[in-house]
DNA sequence: TATTCGATGTGCT
DNA sequence: GCACATCGAATAC
């Protein structure tokens, strides 16, 4: 918490698949009643909404999407399924309708209160590796819509404090059924963290 | 180990 | 009504 920043506007305000690119390896910071809890994103999704039709910004606005076409930096939960939520971070100026979604992310500090959050997991791995679980374990709902991650408050998202090195792989994004070819999920190579699934074999780069 | 399926709110047709 | 950016338990192999 301590030396965590969070980026600048600037960083998000270009399109969503550069940003989400650049996410991987970044730190999110949430704080949640007296819980500081802290985790690097492996794994992220980009949504384009001009031409992507598995974008829920593709179709119009409605006051579910709405943020998604405000300025880039912008917290979009949405809830799926009729039991889970799922993070985004909206990119691009005003207007546009791109967003990142965190697929999966590292535990880094707090993760007794995560593993609390999330209810029985049978190991470390399962707590974060997807965007619903993610989103248990780091207490993320509707509430936090409309939040702002450039500035430090209930969540944001910083540099890490030590620079690490690793390979970024790309895949088709997983869990549609329209948009299926395009390229834009990334994740951290042999990061126990991601998500398990056999798309993690049909490497593009 | 792989695949199917139920739970379930919201927005679109 | 139906589809959906999911999870996890149950079932099939």
């Amino acid at each position: 918490m301590k030396n965590y920043k969070p980026l600048p506007l600037k960083f998000y305000l270009r399109d969503s698949i550069t940003v989400s690119r650049e996410l991987l390896g970044k730190i999110v910071i949430r704080k949640t009643g007296k819980n500081i809890l802290t985790a690097m994103i492996v794994e992220t999704e980009a949504y384009v909404g001009e031409y992507d039709p598995a974008s829920h910004a593709y179709m119009k606005i409605t006051k579910r999407n709405q943020i998604m076409y405000d300025r880039g930096g912008k917290v979009y939960v949405y809830f799926i399924y009729g039991n889970y939520y799922c993070f985004n971070i909206v990119s691009e100026r005003k207007g546009i309708g791109n967003a990142t979604l965190i697929r999966a992310v590292e535990p880094l500090e707090g993760i007794n209160a995560m593993k609390k959050f999330r209810g029985a997991t049978k190991n470390v791995y399962d707590i974060t590796n997807g965007p619903a679980k993610l989103c248990m374990a780091l207490n993320i709902d509707s509430s936090l819509y409309g939040e702002d991650v450039t500035e430090k408050k209930d969540i944001f998202i910083s540099s890490p404090l030590k620079k690490k090195n690793f390979e970024i792989v790309i895949s088709k994004r997983i869990g549609l059924n329209v948009g299926i070819d395009y390229p834009y999920r990334f994740f951290i190579k042999d990061n126990p963290y991601v998500t398990k699934h056999k798309l993690n074999k049909e490497i593009i780069l």
